[in-house]
RNA sequence: GCCGGCGUAGCUCAGCCUGGUAGAGCAGCGGUCUUUUAAACCGAGGGUCCGGGGUUCGAGUCCCCGCGCCGGCACCA
């Protein structure tokens, strides 16, 4: 777009840059330091009258002009403080040029903190400078930004506008940083793997492709952490974890985003029984992290994420439902159809089909079935672990087993990965391994109905 | 990929059924106003009605194609 065919109101602000570059105003200034942060600033008064004055900055987000006076709301990072601009105070120049200010604008502002006739915290500005002047207006004060294309595509101006995203947010950081210090705690290594991959394996996925020139050959972004984790594990390190972004070349939904966020741990010595405590303390540890109790809601539905959970085979689940007993991927199917939407509780559903499951460890007592779980809360899944498949034989013919289903034409079907096999022939410790969902999670404790409401940037289609 | 809904001023939305010169509020611009807070009041502006084609004397409105967004299905352990 050019210059000539931007709307009115950004033409104004362009020449009101000119005209303030022409007062010998710098519109992109530096070397404000604010004091205090907003709600700092209001905490100082307490309940005092008025306090020494303090710095604050931030972004103008309201202008109510009075004639000789003016008030301003100041959004920080922190929250909003209200400014008082006086034409007494000011001057006649100063007071102008606030009055000219835009919604938008980045201010820092100098003052006593006051309460004015009606409570409201103020700060009284005795002096102020513009620090980054805006040239495109903010959505509206009252309604907000609610365009979920322009909320998601600049995210930044949904920032602004609805400062509760930030919230949701900062949530998720800290339900993650829980996370790492429960994991921590708990003796396990936090590491990096490679993300661009020779052999895209760990799940069930198509993958992206990718080209490396220098090496003039094709790798693939990873869709999972574990074939890496459990080399890790070969390699003597005994409880491994990682938090990293995985990327899966399929659809879209409000509960799918090509890439997003899986949390994988592996531990030595354990088993899937001692894998479901470990995932019972995360939830607890990540709804403590997102500031909300056990007893919660999920989009109006309630829901008890207090442990200790449901632990269900997945044949009995299905037997009770639909009175059929099935094995294989036809279990499977059933189960996803007929009972996971009503698992509304959270139910570790556990022993899942061999046929689907090429890494997890055979159950002793029946063959067709693995010692494998997956946490399903409000009928999404949030989890999936197993007891590992330790023995390199076995994990021979399962890959091969995908590989005749790849070569039937299964583009999800895991790939042979020689040298998985080769370092589990050097000896995998017996192992519990564990995947958890991250944007899921953080969905469920934000209580936000889509994935791209816990992405900040989710994948979009080109903007036309 | 399939089905449905939506797309109008910077933002939030009417108008579309039933075709007849494009509207409101906020924001912006000009003015009044020195403790307001969705400030108030007065005034003048601002539009590729998502894009293209068609029907019609006349299309924001009806039809077709395309694009984007949302939801559902498919896919996704």
């Amino acid at each position: 777009m050019t210059e000539e065919d931007e709307p009115e109101v950004i033409r104004d602000r362009r020449k009101k840059l000119e005209r303030l570059r022409a007062a010998a105003i710098d519109p992109y200034s530096r070397g404000f330091k604010p004091t205090h942060s907003t709600a700092a600033a209001k905490a100082l008064l307490g309940d005092g009258e008025r306090t020494e004055p303090v710095a604050v900055a931030g972004r103008l987000m309201v202008k109510r002009l009075m004639g000789g006076s003016a008030f301003a709301d100041l959004q920080d990072e922190a929250g909003r403080l209200q400014l008082f601009a006086s034409r007494e105070i000011l001057g006649e120049r100063d007071f102008d040029l606030f009055a000219d200010l835009d919604a938008g604008d980045l201010i820092g502002a100098k003052g006593p903190i006051f309460r004015t006739r009606r409570g409201e915290v103020t700060l009284e500005i005795h002096s102020f400078q513009l620090l980054t002047k805006s040239l495109r207006p903010l959505p509206e004060k009252w309604h907000g930004l609610k365009d979920v294309e322009i909320r998601y595509r600049q995210r930044y101006v949904d920032l602004i506008a609805n400062p509760e995203v930030r919230d949701v947010f900062r949530a998720r950081t800290k339900i993650i940083a829980g996370l790492r210090n429960l994991l921590d705690q708990a003796g396990f290594l936090e590491v990096e793997t490679p993300v661009l991959q020779e052999v895209p394996g760990g799940g069930h996925a198509r993958p992206f492709v990718t080209h490396h020139e220098a090496l003039s050959r094709d790798l693939f972004l990873r869709i999972a952490l574990e074939l890496h984790l459990k080399r890790l594990l070969v390699g003597g390190f005994e409880r491994v974890y990682e938090i990293g972004r995985v990327f899966r070349n399929e659809g879209l939904s409000p509960r799918h985003n090509p890439e997003f966020t899986m949390l994988e741990c592996y531990e030595a010595y354990a088993d899937y029984n001692d894998v479901m405590r470990l995932v019972e303390d995360m939830v607890v540890t990540a709804t403590a992290a997102a500031g909300r109790s056990a007893n919660t809601r999920y989009q109006g539905e309630e829901i008890n994420l207090a442990p200790p959970f449901r632990r269900e085979r997945m044949a009995d689940l299905v037997l009770e439902r639909t009175g059929r007993q099935a094995v294989g991927k036809e279990l499977n199917d059933l189960f996803e159809e007929y009972v996971q939407p009503n698992l509304r509780e959270p139910t570790f559903v556990t022993d899942y089909p061999i046929e689907i499951s090429p890494l997890a460890r055979r159950r002793d007592d029946d063959p067709r079935f693995v010692e494998r779980f997956e946490l399903v809360i409000l009928g999404r899944e949030y989890a999936n672990a197993f007891t590992e498949l330790t023995d390199p034989i076995d994990q021979r013919q399962r890959f091969e087993a995908q590989a005749a289903q790849r070569a039937a034409g299964d583009v999800e079907a895991h790939p042979m990965d020689e040298d998985f096999l080769r370092a589990v022939e050097y000896g995998l410790p017996p192992c519990g391994g564990l995947g958890v969902g991250i944007d899921r999670l953080v969905m469920l404790l934000t209580d936000q109905p889509s994935i791209r409401d816990v992405i900040l940037f989710p994948v979009m289609k080109a903007e036309s």
